[in-house]
DNA sequence: AGCAGTGGGACACTTTCTGTCCCGCCAGGC
DNA sequence: GCCTGGCGGGACAGAAAGTGTCCCACTGCT
């Protein structure tokens, strides 16, 4: 029985006043300096709430106010991180990543405490986990290719601004998809690029094309460049979808969704669709990076939490074409009782029951 | 930068309620099936304070509601003496007990946090402490001698109640002192043996008396046997007192203790008086154990707490006829700044300064 | 100059906490 | 076998703390 363990029994209502006060801390890390009602309109807190607690945790010297809002200080800097040894702890986090690592033969599994599903403040942390990693391992003159995808979309705008002294290409690996301009992987290059203080190239195709009409592009000088540089990347960035989310992306009609679903398809990377063993079922003629182009990647980093993605994450980690996966903590430990269950029972099986 | 640390600093309100907590725990394990209002008189919190807390620690499952009152579940043990073992590693006390026995040449130093003259709840743990370690230590057909004092008064009235199964002979050290009869040796003695289901001697005999007589008392059959039998003891439990409060009870006059102060006593054990360096400054013909009986004594155990004893502490520990040392966090602290100081200075010094 | 976002003041309203009763119950002592 | 002292629980008004919702003046950016 460790301390906290201890405190919360004695003082059982603890737990809510220090998550409040932790989400706090983590959203004013996000954000910057930010002002109180940002902060009650972006986390579930109401605004005199969110003062009250400004105001302690000011008082206690974790933050402070500028004329744009709060920050974190020096020292909440130090608490906070503290804060995140400890939910890893608490959570035992590190074995959970040894063992999902270790079954899905990947070399690096980083996980953050929470679920996205559940708290769209986890889904930040693991945007802000993803930046940190990609400052940590690129070098100067990289190839870095990145996908499309909500969660991309917030790696880029999470990147902390703080010029980054390595010059580093930034290349979409796919066509643009959808009309969300914000989750494109062009617009997410060019933002990655920026924050990076790279240089980034564009991919001027669209993601979804006719079958009949994919040569044709390919044979576009332009875009025929963009792709060749995006296979000589260094590193990969990319997001991962449910095979539902993406047949709706890509305005699939009600039958071929269907089909897709029978064939047992549950997630979706580079236009390819995937069973919970890894297993192509179903592939779309498609603009970029391809799945064998992978191969030639030194480090394919595959990031997507929420434990509504976990049959979706399996499935593409289960390619073996991954070596780091960036997740939390409601995908992975669904990601491993899933992996469990179809190891035993060879199959797939109904969701539902997980869902406790 | 720990657990309770960080804890502590983003959520400061923890404190409070954690210490509030924490006496109630303590004081619901010291006084067995305890009611509301017994605890409230015996600690300072409200009665419907006391009564709140009292409804949360017995949600957790910490305490049990007989008819008789409250008392500690198994669980509420357990999670007690895991708060103690954070306590001590809270105020690193392991340290300071080593610090103190390698200072003072001691055998062992058992340190409780806190300061008895702030808590009386302190003086009590240390009276537990003292009778879990006489537990520990005695064998069958020991004999253990006892002095007078309020702590040793409330060693044996926190002696538990279940059966010892060794026969331990307890034997009062000291004559009769004062006309409070529970703090005398023979009470103590009395009492402790009843706990112990073991036996005891009485020492029917003042303990100050006029020298002229001395010699007389001694030759008294029935008082020579018992104090010929506290020398042969095997442990010997003492008390420490200050030399104004020994001075009191021994009903000086003002002038002699004037003297007793210009000599530089300051504290008092066995009828003498010692100065901070542990010499002897003043002897009182007094009935009972003498200091260099003390030498045939394997085990001679010094209990007193509290920080307004930490001058008294030091004279009777820096004589070297001690082993082991019980005593609080105040106290110890500030013998060892004592002992730090008066080494350098080589003698003593003004004491207010100590006060913060 | 306008705007969007900031902190702080204010204040009424709600919820929680707290002090202080009273009551009926039960066990241990006479 | 009754008495009494200590027990828990109910009740309730008043105090204190917390909360929702305004307004206002300021500032940095466009």
């Amino acid at each position: 029985m460790d301390t906290l363990t201890v405190l919360q029994r004695i003082v059982p209502e603890l737990k809510d006043v220090l998550e409040r006060r932790y989400t706090l801390l983590r959203a004013v890390r996000t954000f910057g300096p930010v002002g109180r009602r940002t902060l009650t309109s972006e986390l579930n807190i109401s605004e005199r709430t969110v003062r009250s607690e400004l105001d302690i945790l000011r008082a206690q010297g974790l933050i402070e106010t500028g004329s744009s809002g709060v920050r974190l200080s020096r020292e909440g800097e130090i608490v906070l991180s503290r804060l995140d040894e400890m939910a890893r702890k608490l959570y035992d986090l590190a074995a959970v990543e040894q063992a999902m690592a270790a079954a899905l033969k990947l070399q690096r599994v980083i996980i953050v405490p929470g679920d996205s599903d559940a708290d769209p403040g986890v889904k930040r942390d693991m945007a802000q986990v993803t930046a940190a990693y990609l400052r940590s391992i690129l070098r100067d003159g990289d190839i870095l290719a990145v996908t499309g995808g909500t969660t991309l979309a917030q790696v880029a705008e999470s990147f902390p601004g703080e010029s980054f002294n390595r010059r580093v290409t930034v290349v979409p690996a796919r066509g643009g998809l959808g009309e969300d301009i914000k989750i494109q992987a062009n617009t997410i290059a060019v933002r990655l690029a920026e924050k990076l203080g790279g240089s980034y190239r564009l991919l001027h195709a669209p993601e979804d094309v006719l079958p009949c009409y994919v040569e044709q592009i390919l044979r576009e000088p332009r875009i025929r460049d963009v792709i060749a540089l995006s296979r000589r990347a260094d590193v990969l960035l990319h997001g991962i979808g449910t095979a539902e989310e993406m047949a709706r992306r890509r305005g699939f009609d009600d039958e071929t969704t269907m089909d897709l679903i029978a064939r047992g398809a549950v997630g979706e990377a580079f236009g390819y669709y995937f069973n919970a063993q890894g297993e192509i079922v179903y592939t779309t003629a498609s603009v970029g990076l391809r799945l064998h182009d992978l191969a030639n990647i030194a480090r394919v980093v595959a990031v997507g939490g929420g434990r509504s993605k976990a049959w979706a994450i399996l499935a593409v980690l289960s390619t073996g074409r991954c070596h780091v996966c960036i997740t939390d903590e409601g995908a992975a430990r669904k990601v491993m009782r899933l992996k469990a269950r179809t190891q035993i029972e060879g199959g797939v099986t109904d969701d539902d029951q997980d869902w406790d």
